[in-house]
DNA sequence: CTGTGTTGTTAGCCACAGCTAACACCTAAC
DNA sequence: GTTAGGTGTTAGCTGTGGCTAACAACACAG
């Protein structure tokens, strides 16, 4: 049951709406991402349906243990491509957009380069 | 009338194609990107419709020079990438197929300081 | 208690991009 | 000349993933 890449970007736009803020809806990812809230209802509910999140009695949505684990591991291959793209000198908004997109398709292998390169030269591009 | 990224990917083969051979046809453009036949004929409908390529009477492709340089343009950018992500490491056939993705979704940007770092590293890593 | 705003859902539209089935055409073989 | 194979096209299906319109539910204000 592999995760598409629209229900990538729904998880980790939840993921980080819940670093910053109690409590996420919707409507807060729906804003997030510049979505209409049917769209966002549907793809909740399909990831309720997948067992990546669950919602409670108001309205908020929950990650649950899959969802979590899921999240972290696409933000984290953000957070790398990003670092990695502004190392090269991108410009943040440039290299967030970006790697908003290729964390979506590259292989573990690529990314596990990437990371093993980053960590390598971290004194010294400093 | 920005490409889609399917569009992209079958301008890039079909240049590719007509490096390898004499005359590229669209059951050769099916075969290597293991689509059918009616997907081809209607990406090929497409791209003729808007001024990406051409077909003579015995159904050959020929690349316009709009065409010809925005199959350019892709393609260097594939082998850009692909030659980076194989100096970080990765083996060719998944340097491949990352480069590939990546290739369509990417800023100029974040190209232009890929390229600038190989060519400042080309002597390094040799 | 009635109206208003916020939120979520349902129904259904649309474009993209694959697919199969079926047909048309053309060439080459027998 | 008919038949078979290769190639291309047409029609129409499917899934993904946006969208709007309309409705439902609820909360809070007057």
């Amino acid at each position: 049951m592999a995760l598409h890449e629209s229900a990538e970007m729904y998880l980790e736009t939840i993921y980080q709406l819940s670093l910053q803020r109690e409590g996420v809806r919707s409507i807060d990812v729906a804003e997030a991402l510049n979505y209409s809230r049917p769209s966002v209802s549907r793809a909740v509910g399909l990831l309720k349906q997948d067992g990546y999140l669950e919602t409670d009695d108001d309205g908020f949505l929950k990650l649950t243990q899959l969802g979590k684990t899921t999240a972290e591991d696409i933000y984290e291959r953000h957070t790398t491509l990003s670092a990695a793209l502004m190392a090269l000198g991108v410009d943040e908004k440039t290299a967030a957009e970006d790697a908003c997109k290729i964390e979506h398709v590259i292989s573990e292998q690529t990314l596990a380069a990437i990371k093993a390169y980053m960590k390598k030269n971290e004194n010294i591009s400093k």
